[in-house]
Order: structure tokens, then sequence, then C-alpha cells
DNA sequence: AATGAATGAGTGTTCATTCAT
DNA sequence: CATGAATGAACACTCATTCAT
């Protein structure tokens, strides 16, 4: 199966909201079929069962989620502002996906369930080598510094932001962001440059 | 209650680990009392429900936690000198309670226990002050930059660590590290490099 | 309604085969219509309930059966030969129908279904006169033993017969019957002679 | 597990009645605890599980069977009468225990249930090897034919017995065995008359 | 004439918790 | 002080059946 009808998609997401907030196992049946106004028994109709309805949001999202960040290293500009890009769109999509992202996070870290997370790593393996050429690039070009290990760039990238994310109600209180407004713009714009700035104070060779 | 009996921290070592690996919700009382050789109605007895044993281990580890950073920007030592030490502590801390931080960071996200986090939002705040202390130190010493969002340097130490621990397979793989003691040695050589690499890029001005 | 159309049809012989192997309440429309590769809405739509395939389907295999025994009793044999006769044509009546026996002796002797069972009465009652028909014959020809309990000789033929079948595995063990073959070749030689010498011990008169 | 308490032995009772009148698959767990007043959690917490209940309680009346129709073959009297109270206690021991063997048959039959019938077989072939050197006996002092299928011989006598309970209703009205009392009287007197009748005319020679 | 979508009732089982002892 | 027995509520899931098309 590929392809999901209206209602199909409509539990996903409700599903997908629930799952973030209470969890897997938080989450009954009862709840998202309330929540979705649907019947009890639609989630086991056109899913299986709960555990293959998270498989099939994580198959929805995740092909959402193909489209590569690979044409950052393509564009004509330099390798700083590849950087630029390939932060700032990596930022987006994660930001964009934050509940999907915060399930498979505790999904992943307790392996209780077996998901088959093999596109998700693909995806994670194809970004890096993204990464990986862009920095080289920089390198040759005497732009970037040598002794970088690359594949801890992404932790810093993303922890960044789910430390901040996960933490949300004590930033919101210590930064002073009121409304979920202030909260989300907080992110666009202070939260993306911070990462941005630490990306590439990492990157940066001095007197550049 | 303050003080606890060896049966009582028995079971909250016993939860703790259940609580990381298996969630909150996945890991049954049925499970802890077994798991801890205890009989079932004990976590009740001891600690009235299983919401109040995840209060009582959050207070326990806490308690523990208390050894504040603050000492570190008391010593006769740059400012420079101070964040190795600062960042340094911070990150053997959090490693030494991976199991609890793996349990907050879950429960915080999800909002749905309303867990009396007060006592550690005031050690995050304390050790946000003495980071910020050493900080500003070093900008009147004109080693620091300036133009430092001090509170989003937490997020980056914090969650490049718990991010790369979150996805510890797939950074075993990509790694190469086999056992789990070449994972906890790359977390103390490496890793830690990076996050002190990371942060010192951000606060150190060039030419320093 | 008294035809069935060939998908009705197939449907009841696939519905008996799953009926006798794992009962009426272990068996789902789902997987009879699985099997039969219908659409599940077939079996309500052409039987009306679950339950009325069943009552249809003792009426189908029972209009079947109806082709009595009672032409036996007419033949210009001895009562002896008649008895054989009789008792041949009855195990292989059964035997050829077993699975529809199979499912009956259940549903008969669990009476919760309030099936109707009057046609299969019928035919057991015209069957038990036949025999009596053939066995005062007899009788009165002195050959048979006077205190005969006619409609105890049922029991002895079927149960026989049927307390074989049940236990399969236990005799297929025992009689070491190594294939299918082997066992339905014993019930029809071995088994078989065992039944009509059962009921001409019971009948016959010594000396004879 | 080898004892039951006295509230365990009466969920047994409750549920042997209930899987002997509506089969396993058509007793519910709420069933047997309404009928048994107990609370419905009450099953899976003695038992485990449904089907375990259906173990136990094989276990529990087959310990009881165990003692063995053995002693009857070591009596000192004629083959005949060896015979003839082995029929006896065999039919008395079933009759005693209908409900078990009306489970224990469709549970068999229908191998759907994968029930340890170890046990149980193993009393069969004992009596069956019980019954065996009754007839070797008898057959050596001449009194019993030589060419008998021993094996077969246990059909007829329980095969009779089951075959005429299974039809309950259908004989009480032909033999006009109006009360419960009657029918069990029936059984008693007629019934087992006709199966040693059975079987002695099976096994005598002429002339005895 | 036939079916895919949908549903409410029911299934066995597990849960955290209580309570008498 | 500690526990085994017991419970009602909730769980994920399957059931036979209905109905619009």
């Amino acid at each position: 199966m590929t392809d999901f009808n209206d209602k199909q998609i409509h539990i996903l997401q409700v599903a997908e909201t629930l799952f973030a907030e209470h969890g897997f196992d938080g989450t009954s049946i009862r709840t998202i079929s309330k929540e979705a106004k649907i019947n009890i028994a639609m989630v086991s109709y056109y899913f299986g069962s709960k555990e293959k309805l998270l498989e099939r949001l994580i198959f929805f999202r995740t092909n959402d989620l193909k489209l590569q960040l690979k044409n950052v290293s393509k564009t004509e500009v330099s390798p700083l502002e590849k950087i630029e890009n390939f932060v700032d769109l990596y930022i987006n999509k994660i930001d964009a996906n934050r509940n999907l992202y915060q399930i498979l996070h505790y999904e992943v870290s307790s392996q209780k369930r077996k998901i088959d997370l093999k596109a998700f790593t693909e995806i994670k393996k194809s970004n890096l080598e993204t990464l990986k050429s862009i920095i080289e690039e920089g390198q040759n070009q005497n732009i970037f510094k040598k002794n970088i290990v690359i594949p801890l760039l992404t932790p810093t990238i993303l922890g960044t932001y789910f430390h901040f994310h996960s933490n949300k109600s004590y930033f919101k209180e210590i930064l002073n962001l009121k409304t979920e407004i202030d909260y989300n713009n907080y992110i666009k714009t202070e939260l993306s440059t911070h990462i941005q700035q630490t990306i590439k104070s990492l990157l940066l060779n001095e007197g550049h």
C-alpha cells in the first residue's frame, strides 16, 4: 500500500499529534478514534493494528522527507553559502515535521518497537554525504578548517533544535516568549541564527 | 519524605533503568516488582502510586544533581579554562545520569505528567547563571565575543550529547563503534572534545 | 429456498470443511470468505447470517443423505446379508459425509444452536425402521436373537466409527498407520469388518 | 502447580460445564465469571489465560482419572467376569466425567488447540494393556475367540456410550425417557447392559 | 446482483490500585 | 510492617452484520 485516502490521512494526522504529545504507549486507539471522530474499529480496519498505524505514519511522513537536501550542494554558490542553505533547509524541515521527529526520537531510543527505520537511516546518511561534500569543497578552498568530525555536526544542528523544543516551557519562561507565535518566531530567527553561527564558527578558518 | 530506605532505593534504581529503556507507560508495576524481586503491592505501598514513584525518582536524582557547577566559576583560572571545566563537568554529569535525563527528556516534552520540575528548573537556572558569569568575565577581558545568546549554549551542549545518545545505534554503525566500551569511550573523548570545540568556537574572539 | 447456485455451493463446501476442522465458533466469516475467495459480505448476502449458513449447509447435505437405506430391506437376500449390506451402506455414507457429521455431532450435543434437525431426525428414524424390519425378519426366521434393543445398535455402529475417527491421531499411532491412505484403508477394511462382526455377534443366535 | 484452592476448583467446575455445553470457543470468560460469580479478571489471574484454564481443567480431571482400571486384571475371577468389571468400571468412569470427555472429544478432533494430551494418551494406552492382558488370558483358557482386534474394542465401548449421549434428546424421544433421572437410569441399566453384551458377544466362543 | 466501507458489540487480556490480614 | 488476593477499568483487537451504491 502506498496511497492513503482522505480518512486514512486524517487518522494519521490525528495519531501523529497524539503520539507526539503523549507517546505511543500513552495514546490509546480509543483516544485516537474519539479525537478523529471515527469508529474505534477503523484503526484496525485501515491499518491492521496500532503498531502498523505507527509504521504507516512513519512511511507517510518519510516519503515526504525524501525530498533531499542534495540539491543544495549542486548550486553555484560559495561553500559557506551552501552550508547556510543546508542548515536552513534542515532546520525548516525538522521544524515542519516536529511531531514525527518527536515520535521517532522516542521510539528510536527505546528500541521496544522494531520499526523499520531503514528508509529513515538512508535519508540521514544521504544528508551526511551532502554535508560532507560541501565541507570538503570548503576545505579544498582553504575556507574551512581541516580537523572537523563531520558526523558530529548533525547532532549539534538537530540536537540544539530538539533540546530547545523539548524544553519548550522552560525556554518560553526564561526567554519571555508569551505566545505560541513568539515561540515559533524565536525558532525561526534567534535559534536558527544560533545554530547557523555555531556551525559556521566550527567550520570557518580564523581570519575569514 | 526526604530519605529513602534501602528497599525504596532499590526500587527507584530498578524503575529508573526500566523507565529509561521502555518509557514510563511502557513499564508496568508488575515488571518493576518482578525485576526488583519485591511484592507487587510494594510500589503503591512505598510511593502511593506509579506516578508518585516517578516523582520520587526525579527528586531522588535531582538531589544528587544539586552538587552544583557553581564552584567552577569561583576557581582562579582563566575564563576559557572555566568554560572548559564547566562543559566537562556538565557532560560528565549528564553522562552519569543518562537514564534519568532520558526519562525526563521524554516526560517533560510530553506534558502529560504534571510533574513538579521546580527543583530541576532551579538547577538549570543556577547553571545558566554560572555560565553567564563566566562568559561575562571573558567578555570583560575581551577574550569572548560580545554578541552571544547565552541561554542557547545549553541546548547546544546538552542537545548535541543527547541527540548522539538517542541515536546510539545509528552512530555506532557509521562511526564503527563495535562494543559498548568503544561507544562510551567515544563519548568521553571525541564527542566531549567536539562539544568543547563547538562552545569555544562560538565564544572566542578571532585571533585568540 | 431449495436450490443453490454454483457460488453458494462453493461457499457451503468451503464452510463445511472449515466448520469440521475448527468448529462453528472457531470459524469466522472472514476465514470462509478468504478461503472461498469471495467478498466478505457474500455470506450474509446469500444466506442471511452465519447461523443460517450452517442451517443451509445441513439442509444441503441432508438432502443428499435422503437417498435412503430403505431399499436394502427390499432385496431378495437373507436377513444376515441384508444386515451386512445395511451396515456397509451406513458406514460408507457416514464416511463420505465425515465433515457434516463432525459438525452435526458437535452442534447437536451442544444445543446452543436451535438448528432445525427435523429432517435429520426423520432420516435416522427411517433408518431405524429399516433396521428394525430386517431384524424382525431374522428373528422370525429364528436366525437372530430375540432380546435385542434395536435402537442401541445405531450408537454401536456410528459410535464405533466416530470414536475411531475422532481419535484419528491416537489410532494412527497405535495401529501404525503412517499415511492418510493407510488410515482411510483401515477404515474401509478392518474397522468396517469390526463393526460388521460386532453387529452380527450381537444378532446371531449361537450355532449359526 | 498441582493443587487448586477452593475458588480455583469452583472456576474449573463452572468452566467445565460451560465448555461442555457451548464449546470452548462458544464460552467467553465473561460468561464463566458471571456464572461463577467471580470477577472477570480472576480467570487470567488464576490460570494465566483462557487456554491455560482448559489445560488446567484437563490436568485436574485427568489426575482424577489416573486411578487406573489396572487392578481389574489382578483380581481372582474368571476372564469373563474381569471383562464385565472392566467395562462396568470404564463406563462408570466416563459417565462420571461426561463433561470433560465431551470437551476433550471436540478439542481433540479439532486439533486447533495444541493441548498436551500425553497424560491422557498414557491412560488410554494403560487401559488398552489391561484389556489386552485380560483377553489374552481368556484366549489361553479357550473361552475367548482368537481373532479379535483388541484396539477396536475401546471405540465400541466408548463410541456407543458417547454417540448415545451426544444424541441425548433424540434418544430421550424415541426411548420415551421423560426425565433426566430416566435418562441417567437408562444409561446405567440398558445402555450398560447393551455395551456389556456387545463386547461379550464379540469375545465369547460359541458354545460357551 | 454484488461489494467495499463502516460499525457497535463483544473478545481475551493487562493495568494500577485497594484491602483484609 | 508487609503482602497475597482481588478488582474495575481500560486495553488492542475481532466479530458478524449492515448499508449505500
